[in-house]
DNA sequence: TGGTAACCGAGACGGTACGTCGAGTCTTGGC
DNA sequence: GCCAAGACTCGACGTACCGTCTCGGTTACCA
């Protein structure tokens, strides 16, 4: 796993493992108790029994470094990023949905992913990283259930899959981040009928 | 135009309008040249020519400023937050997507966007402030339109508007926010075309 | 009592004068724990319960502190600049290179001393501030009480005073600083008759 | 020639002569480039195309890596340190005491020599180093020729040749450090004359 | 119509954190 | 086992801003 922003010059392999992981760990300790905006790096060093130098040494900012710690925990998890595929899109666009809309609701996540959200929003190098790593492969895996749904029929044949994709995920993103409202079942239940109500077979 | 949050005691109208312009000048033009993370009170006091506490008497926070500055600078704008209405709601929802795509996509609304919006994330009080003064009065005249075209039978009787504004804004932002594609006139229609197809009135 | 050099801008009365007062007592505090090679800036902020802006802003360097220090010590001391005259040139000048060496001597004095001296010899500035306040002014009033011992006939009338003044004082700096010897009454001695036979009246 | 202090453990004759003689060089530059303040171990280690842990294998200090150059380079010329001899004291002393103030007033001296005298002059271990390789030989070769010149009469025979010596070169060092005054042919030749006046046969 | 109380510009103050430098130690790979 | 290279922990550097706190000075309301 490599780093999120490689600093220019220093790195061979000399980099040293046990480091790298005290960092992160640190960093995922401390955003959690304290926010993002009162994490310093020189707490991070302390807590990780580091010097800050190491820490300047291979990532280029706080955002950075918060940033690795949280994709290193979600990678691992999300490496099993298998959605369900029972042959019925509408049961298993409800689940995704319902379960994004879970994660999205839960206290414990909206502290830290708001604030990695609003890393990613300002430094487009962080977005990219993010992209790569994380948002992509989901929506790639997305399209790829609602690619087979469409042959199967369950979608038009002119059914445009990206649009699609952010016809899902957009609305509850949406609501999450402005607070619009609850981030429920019914609410992805919701969302998904509409998609399909939308790019569903003709006659639907 | 009240300030973001009220310091506690200071404020009879004893306050200099001089003073509250050049700050909220001072406060817009730096975060256009700096961004808002290198933005700080003392380069706003300098800039103004006004002492530090002039600032602190008046405002509780960096955001707090650039907020009311952006907030200055667009309520006057959007006070004729008039949707058109020609009767036919597709034309009308298609006007206002185009235009909001066309906002979101403007290299000079990106970087004040996301600034802003990295704040209101994070800081629930701006969140708040935010929501009463544009983003709410921002949905609610998209609801009365849509409200007034399942009047006239171009929406199904049933239809949410709630989730419909979600379903119309959502994707449009998510898309901007991970920079997931252009934000052009085609995909403003893409996603009215989709909301219309799920709550059109039933043939449709 | 003025600061060792004056940075350029900062100024006027309004410094607090608490502060100023337990910077140099911290100082001097420290440098006797520790030395002057372990003192740091930081250690003399923390002690004084002071910012470490407010030592920078008002003296230049960690050596213009301690060096403030010591003349802010010494200053009030030596106010009652006075050397004996007794009427006996001999009897005076023992008396004074005595003390010399005494101080010289004194282990309290010599760390402290050789910090100093190590200093003003490497900074042109801190060796000005030092010839002004205290070393100047000693050579002076030595040389008034040769002059008038001159007058008196104790002296050549071609007596060089200056040469006098460094062959009294010089000796005894030389073998203080390379520790070459004692320095008691008797080297004190020797050093003033030495003196007295080369510019004392002709026959003697 | 030996380093100044030998760390503890690990010399034999293994040492790098190349290595050495470069550390040497790049000290002796860098001293006369940035002064001794702003030269560093690192900074010599990478002029010098070595690593820092050869230089801290072999001197324990800073100051012994300079302090050991210096010497590197004095030692050889001062090899033959020889006194004039003319049979005639006082043009010998002349002659000594006026290269001596020449060099002290030399400005490429001025600098490495204040350097090196406050290194010597706050560490115990350089001034014993010091006095061992340079400043000894200098004061015995000078004691010699003080008594063979009271061997034959032209001293008194109870002249104290240590205090002879002190009078000597004390004085002038006194005004080279605290800059008292010109370091000139007539001020070594002044000062030659006291210490006659002082120690010359009973008559003058 | 003068007091007096608040605002105001200015900027010193005690702090916290920054990002950098160098110290001295340790590790790796080459000779 | 010395060496070049350089990563490591640690501590201090000097700077930038924080938010608070005087300082005059200048309004603007009240007696």
């Amino acid at each position: 796993m490599a780093p999120v922003t490689r600093q220019s010059a220093p790195d061979p392999n000399r980099r040293n493992e046990q480091s790298r992981a005290a960092i992160l760990t640190a960093a995922a300790e401390l955003v959690a108790e304290l926010g993002f905006a009162k994490l310093t790096i020189e707490k991070i060093a302390a807590r990780a029994g580091v010097g800050k130098q190491t820490i300047y040494r291979w990532w280029p900012s706080k955002g950075a470094v918060v940033f690795d710690a949280f994709l290193a925990a979600n990678e691992n998890a999300s490496g099993s990023l298998a959605l369900p595929d029972t042959g019925d899109l509408g049961e298993d666009l409800r689940t995704l949905l319902r379960l994004t809309a879970l994660e999205l609701a839960d206290p414990a996540f909206d502290r830290t992913g708001r604030a990695l959200t609003a890393e990613v929003l300002t430094d487009p190098a962080l977005l990219a990283e993010y992209r790569e790593r994380l948002l992509d492969p989901l929506l790639a895996v997305t399209r790829d259930r609602l690619r087979s749904a469409r042959e199967a029929g369950q979608l038009r044949a002119d059914a445009d899959l990206d649009l699609a994709v952010e016809l899902l995920y957009g609305p509850l993103h949406y609501r999450w981040l402005h607070r619009l409202g609850p981030l429920d079942a019914g609410y992805a239940d919701q969302v998904v009928a509409a998609v399909l109500g939308a790019l569903g077979p003709a006659g639907d």
